[in-house]
Order: C-alpha cells, then structure tokens, then sequence
DNA sequence: CCTTAACTTCACAAATTTCTGAAAGAAGCG
DNA sequence: CGCTTCTTTCAGAAATTTGTGAAGTTAAGG
C-alpha cells in the first residue's frame, strides 16, 4: 500500500467508490433499497466507520433528502447507529460490527411476524390437516433457528476473539 | 376442525386465502417479489404441497404469465421445484420443506458475493488500513456464518427427528 | 431573540417494476 | 402430421418506487 509522506495510508477515491458501489449492488440484489445499500457500503468502507450528512451526500452524489431517508431506514433496522457531535448541529452516522451483525442475522422483527403468520395459518387452517402440519413445521422450523442463531452469535464473538484478540 | 361427510377435513379457502395473503405480505415486507410471495404461501398452504399452474392461477386470480414468471424465480432459487405430471403437459410446482429451508438460510450464491466483494475490498483499500481492516474481520464474519450455518441445518434436522419422528 | 447551519418533510417528475393480453412455442395424442 | 392443451415470451399500460428541489423545522451561538 501506497503512503504519503505524513505517514497516513491513502485512501483512492477510486478504490473506495469502486467498492462501495460493488458491495452495494450485492446488497440491492439481496434485497435492500438503493440509497440505503449505497450509504451503508460507505460507512463500512469509511476509515473511521463514520461519516456525516454532507460527507455522505458528497461522496455518493445524492442530495440531503436521500441520505436522510437512507439514514432513517438504517437506523430504525439497526444497521447504523445516529450520533450528535458535540457542540454542532452536525450529525454522524456509524457502523458498529456487533451491531449490524446481529441486525443481519436475526432480522427478530422479520422472524417474529413470519411466525405469527404461522401461527394464524395453523389456527385457521386445522392443525390436525396436511397443511396445517406442513406450517406448523414451519413455524418449529423459525423457533428453532431463532433460538439457534443466538448462539451462533455467541460461538462468532469466541471465535473473533481467539483470531484478533478482545 | 369441522368435517365433511367424506371424512376429508374442509378447505376454508377463506381461511387459506387469509394465510396466503397474510405470509406473502411478510414475505415481501423481506424484500422478496410479491408474485413468488403470493405463490410460495399458496403451496406452502396446499394440503400436498404442490399446485398446477391453473390450479394457481385461479386461487391467486393471476394470469398464467404472472405465475410462469413467479414460479421461474421460486425454482431459480431452489424455493420449490417443477415437475411434470406424467402423461401430461401439465406442469405441477411443489414446495419441500428441507429444500427451502436450505434457501432460506443459505442463500449460499448471496453470501458467496457478498463475500467476493469484500475480499476486493479488502485488496483495494489495503489490509493495512483501518477501513481494510474492518472489511477483512466483515469478511471473516461471513465466512464464519456460511459454516455454522451448515452445522446449524443439521442440528434443525436431528431435533426434528426427535420432535416429530423420522 | 435572531441568525444560520443542519436535518427533515413533502410534492412531484422520472425511472423502474409489475402484470396483463396476445402471440408464439412445446408436447401429448390420435 | 396436425389438433389441442398447456406454458412461455414479449410489448406495453398501469402502478409503484425513487430521488430531487424547495419549503419547513430544529437548535447552536452569538
């Protein structure tokens, strides 16, 4: 890796686009919105895993308008967490590993109402029918995962902390 | 569950309706198209857990193109798979439950870009970077998952076994 | 208080996606 | 073969989603 001359490794605007702009359309086709993707790749991508409003709109190319609304949906999910700089009406958004790790993975809100979804089906449908079965495994299915996950979640933090140290 | 002379329990298509409409919402609440949404939840509510494409067309009110397109992207993603009924130009879909359950977890093609996008990543802004370095632990987080992921699927189908019977 | 910097909301134009009807393409069956 | 039944493809109308500029809101700092 190239460096300048005060020591800091530089960053290629070129390199870092280019990133952000692959990994986000891997997370578009997954699923998630545009702008969202964009911002959210940029943050991971940023040295210090955050960035501001301005610098985010920058970079991207997007107006104020739709890195708020990226901002907004990132953070009712739990991808990105919101912090006030002290003393300024400037806004920072960060990436916080654990954090939107567990955010992938659990996805609990989604998880939940997919089972209450089963659950209403079971009901509705008879439990004692082959339908009925079919959702109540299903549902087992969901419960077990769900509970399995968390402790997936537990063996990675292990695992992280033998590879790089707490 | 009420009964029918026949001794066939009765298909409140209602009730089946409910579900349909009510799992494939949550299906697309996830980011998933609404059309495969609507006839995955019809074969998962189906009592054999197959539907033709009529039989489909009808009970969702949708037009034979509608359902060859949505049951092209079930069976792309190993969501459910064709069949043809013998002697028949008729084409049955089915949903099984292991198969889609490896869908739903794995998604092992998204993962897999997930993961490539990353490791260029990695590479482009240098592992000796604090944004490399934040991508490359990304990485090994997903690395992690894809292969706790596969033990986690085979202690779902040892609990299950004990649960309900081989 | 007032000014001003920063974020948010809103209405709308543009782009994209979705679903359909119609036509074309397979494949069984006589 | 050719008739018939089913499925797929395709062009386009309709609906939805997306992102913007502009106006509105909030709060820091005189």
């Amino acid at each position: 890796m190239t460096e300048s001359r005060t020591g800091t490794p530089e960053r290629d605007p070129e390199s870092v686009s280019r990133f952000v702009e692959h990994f986000a359309a891997q997370l578009v086709e997954a699923g998630m919105a545009r702008m969202p993707s964009r911002v959210f790749a940029a943050l991971l991508a940023s040295d210090t895993g955050t960035l501001t409003s301005a610098e985010l709109g920058e970079q991207l190319k997007i107006s104020p308008a739709a890195v708020s609304g990226a901002v907004r949906y990132l953070a009712q999910v739990h991808m990105v967490s919101r912090e006030r700089e002290p003393g300024s009406r400037r806004e920072r958004y960060r990436v916080h590993s654990d954090q939107w790790y567990e955010a992938l993975t659990s996805r609990e809100a989604v998880i939940k109402r997919w089972e209450e979804a089963l659950r209403e089906g079971v009901a509705g449908l008879g439990a004692d029918t082959p339908a009925g079965r079919r959702l109540a495994e299903t549902l087992a299915f969901f419960e077990f995962i769900e509970q399995d996950v968390a402790q997936m979640m537990e063996r990675w933090r292990a695992h992280r902390e033998q590879k790089y140290g707490r």
